[in-house]
DNA sequence: TCTACGGACGAACAGTGTTCGTGTCAACTG
DNA sequence: CAGTTGACACGAACACTGTTCGTCCGTAGA
């Protein structure tokens, strides 16, 4: 009987899996859990990006990543090492060097800004990631073409990239806070008009130059930075 | 009788006072709570900073913060308060205005790393906090001192605070990471080892220049890139 | 003396990363 | 072709996290 009672229910789960069959078994591979993984940060930011999530948009349990993936941080790791890849390297030419690394870091920074809140994530991984060392050594490679010395070209480079991360982090922090309950989202305006509100005998410089503390749209902060960098070489 | 045993119960209960009377009844505030958990930062870093272990070494349990802390987010606005707060303005002096602002964010710098992995909660607080605000305040005195202009003077802090910020967020995570298990933990000559480890068809300039990729011992990079932005006005 | 009131706090909720043990399906082996 | 093995999927659980609710209690004011 007991094997009449298992052959009907496999008789039943034969019948359900008439509807699933078509999707039923698609394995689970460390590709489809990136990509997923991206999906779930790109709409929702980085701080919703949670094993159980993933494995929700999945159609399976936590525990099902574990096979594929070792952590959270690794998985953290591969998403940066997608985004890494997706940022295409110049032939590096000397009369353009300065051009060519701002145009690097600036898509490293489209990048981080598409996923909200994944810089964080680069913060950490920076040295461990085999594709983020092909981002460094493209940027060297511009670097020495453009007749910088390796020390300060190295170090320039670590500096830029701490910068986009720090960047970014703080971009997305700002625009897709955590909370958007009370008070926490502040606009260009708000924030101005409390930097008026300063006392002046504590802040005279702050409230005089409130505008010019809060201007800078687009990414023209960015640019002066990474220009800031490059002209001091 | 309900009376008289509450009578007992109080009797009872000053018995047991007698020991613990001297140190009873010591008020929770918000600047034990600091304390407290700049200490538990200082001592296990900031992924161990929680309200359970902030009231559990106040002797209490999580629910008795939140009459004094809205968040924990709260909290870690606080904290990074009272750090800026440690850190010493000078009078702007015209003649040392890069070594005026290379030592403000030095003592920043020093701050965030005596308190391993803080940096991240600077990260997410800059704009808001009235103590760092005052910072802004005295970097902007001395580079208007300096004869900067104040639209690249203010961008030029905000790219120095991120920096300072990524810095240390990342010196922290190196020297402190989460878990001192398996692989996480590589020095400097592991990295090296790993680095000239690359392929040479793939990475020619990063084998090549590996030592200098991996140079810069104490604040040496900091000061570097420092140097780089303000140079660079 | 009685009454409010504000701080302290026990318990609980929803959610997190991670592990253990069991199931189950596929492919290689005899 | 039958049988075993091994890798993968996964349910359940553990030890945590931040946060809230309702209750308690000690002190200040009427």
């Amino acid at each position: 009987m007991k094997r009449k009672s298992s052959s009907r229910e496999e008789w039943a789960a034969q019948i359900a899996a008439l509807d699933a069959a078509p999707v039923r078994k698609e394995p689970i591979t460390v590709d489809r859990i990136v990509t997923t993984a991206l999906a779930l940060v790109e709409t929702e930011g980085f701080a919703a990006l949670t094993m159980r999530r993933v494995a929700a948009a999945l159609g399976t349990g936590p525990a099902s990543l574990y096979a594929h993936v070792r952590n959270k941080a690794e998985l953290d790791d591969l998403l940066i090492g997608t985004l890494s890849r997706n940022v295409s390297l110049p032939t590096p030419h000397a009369g353009r060097w300065r051009a060519q690394f701002a145009d690097v870091c600036g898509q490293l920074r489209d990048q981080f800004l598409r996923y909200p809140g994944i810089a964080q994530a680069a913060l950490a991984a920076a040295p461990a990631n085999l594709d983020t060392l092909r981002i460094t050594e493209g940027l060297l490679a511009i670097l020495l073409k453009g007749g910088v010395a390796p020390r300060p070209a190295a170090w320039t480079i670590d500096a830029a990239l701490l910068y986009v991360s720090a960047y970014t982090v703080e971009a997305s922090l700002r625009r897709h806070p955590d909370r958007d309950e009370d008070s926490r989202v502040v606009d260009r305006d708000e924030i101005l008009a409390r930097l008026r509100m300063l006392p002046v005998s504590r802040f005279p410089h702050t409230v005089e130059h409130a505008d010019e503390l809060n201007s800078g749209s687009g990414h023209e902060r960015f640019e002066f930075a990474l220009q800031l960098m490059l002209k001091g070489l």
